[in-house]
DNA sequence: GTAAAATAAGACCAATTTAGTCCGATTTTC
DNA sequence: GAAAATCGGACTAAATTGGTCTTATTTTAC
């Protein structure tokens, strides 16, 4: 299951409408989910979770809405994902709950763990600039 | 959730423990399940996977038990992955089947293919001697 | 000042996926 | 032929994810 769930996918939809968008606008939820049929109350949620991690900040009350709280060069893959889904950690098992009775003995952890810091590095290196689609 | 799944996790152990054996016997389902505290029948399962992919080659019969089919160096991570989750896609969204109605136009399926490829190509240059841990 | 249109937040339920169990069959050794 | 192993599939349980609903708050426009 090394796949974006579908939270994110509609969460970087959703940011992929904002970087499109003219600065001085702002998106609503409701126009978004109808783009993009994404049921509305969840992708209000999914943006205030992205909001909350201050990739894109809200402008309350009726005209409010939503746009990016940063250039798109400056949100990363990992950071979208980690405001969505939680920490990213590709072991299940983690340092403060040791729960497969190995503790500190377990190769998994031990083995796995350069691989993890790589991959962070890697989707925290991509932006979504190098994923929004330029119009065409 | 960039995670690899129990099942994974609990292969990989097994594959590290084949991979740290004498190159002349064979491990049995039995004696990794309790090393590692892996439900035997599960992990029974897991390895006819592997087995079936043919990272692990199967000796039936009493006596019998599982090998590794071929040197560590040879043996990915993607193809481990593959074995036991699936084809690994990091969007939900796959060719064969439209279902988000925005087929071919889907701008996420366009903005993240390059990474996917980036992400497999990854995984599939870290090899289980890479992860696996040396006795010390 | 009130109605309308938006976000905020959290409880809740549904659907899907993952994890794990169970049973019977087959293969091989002793 | 018994014992010890893999083979394989159906099934159930648990966990996670996806989605709904409700109520409150904020702001704008009339």
């Amino acid at each position: 299951m090394f796949k974006l769930s579908k939270k994110t996918e509609y969460g970087i939809l959703a940011l992929q409408h904002m970087a499109a968008m003219d600065n001085d606008r702002v998106a609503t939820v409701k126009e978004m989910s109808e783009s993009y049929v994404i049921p509305q109350s969840l992708l209000a949620k999914i943006c205030q979770q992205l909001a909350k991690s201050s990739i894109i900040k809200s402008v309350q009350g009726s005209r409010g809405g939503y746009a990016l709280g940063k250039p798109a060069t400056d949100i990363s893959l990992a950071e979208i994902m980690e405001a969505i889904e939680g920490p990213i950690h590709i072991v299940n098992c983690n340092f403060e709950e040791h729960n497969c009775g190995l503790d500190d003995d377990c190769t998994l952890k031990i083995g796995l763990n350069s691989i993890e810091v790589q991959m962070t590095s890697f989707l925290n290196k991509i932006t979504l600039q190098d994923f929004a689609v330029t119009p065409y």
